[in-house]
DNA sequence: GAGTTTTCGTTGAGCTTTCAATAACCATAG
DNA sequence: CTATGGTTATTGAAAGCTCAACGAAAACTC
């Protein structure tokens, strides 16, 4: 914002990798989210809702660790679980300890309906990416995306 | 969706890689939506719009051809280009030759407002992405998400 | 050329996300 | 104790996106 200097655009190269990336994550995305919403009836946020509690001791989490282990805000995340809660697929309860602390706890209706949807899901993700890279690929991948986490992270932080 | 035999779920290094992928495209887009949000009072998706429009000829470009280089839908483009316009950044004209087609054209206003928010856009694409990885992860990247696309596009394809 | 199909772009309704404001509660210093 | 500041979760409004439906114009078929 200071731009002390000049700004260093992107060259031709930069710029045709950049655009690749962005299209191939919207692309996935939209892929995904499609095949979830019409096979499941749910959009991929609310199916990572669904993953990450059924994963959690008792099936529950604290609102705050859940947004955190879904990459969400908290404000987005109250208001998923709201929807969520309408459909049947997850209640909410107090917390022992701290009387501002709210649980999200995932029903057996809820648990189903991720066990239905969960098949079609990791199904396209093995086709569009697991399965469509090789193996060094794979690992190359791992070793770029912590080295992006970490470079947002030391940017968002200023 | 016919489950021939059985889920082949993802193995606990395969759902390392990813994780870490969906986190880190969700934390980068997080982040460069919030920057251009806060810095130039646009979502990125109405950056790209000003961007493709203002690289093509007449800084104008047909709805569908736009919607295609944005990778969105055209009922998304159509709202979008709704908004921009209020804003003042895009004017709609029609098309010679076939009275169904539209085009967007960039105002000077929009150019001038995508001038402004460009450095800091690139700047953050820079921090995050291209200066974080080595050349080589990079070109490892652009193979990668070029597979990507093309099983996404043979997946939806069905 | 009349009828059918396809393409183009838009619209409205409903759903999801963002942002700012808020209420309730905890923790700590004095 | 109480005042101050931080944390937790929610809410409502506004913005953005998805989906289905639509009207209009082009393209195709016979």
């Amino acid at each position: 914002m200071a731009d002390p200097v000049q700004t260093r655009w992107l060259t031709p190269h930069e710029q045709r990798i950049w655009r690749s990336y962005t299209a191939a994550t919207m692309e996935l995305q939209a892929h995904l989210d499609r095949q979830l919403r019409t096979d499941a009836g749910m959009p991929v946020a609310y199916y990572e809702i669904l993953v990450m509690l059924s994963e959690s001791p008792g099936r529950a989490l604290r609102m705050t660790r859940l947004a955190e282990l879904c990459n969400s805000s908290r404000s987005r995340l109250s208001h998923a679980v709201s929807a969520l809660e309408k459909a049947g697929w997850v209640t909410r309860c107090g917390i022992a300890g701290d009387r501002r602390g709210a649980m999200a706890q995932l029903t057996d209706a809820g648990y189903a309906a991720l066990a239905e949807a969960a098949p079609g899901h990791v199904e396209e993700v093995r086709a569009c990416l697991v399965d469509a890279l090789t193996p060094e690929q794979l690992d190359a991948l791992h070793e770029i995306t912590q080295a992006v986490r970490s470079a947002v992270q030391r940017r968002a932080a200023e």
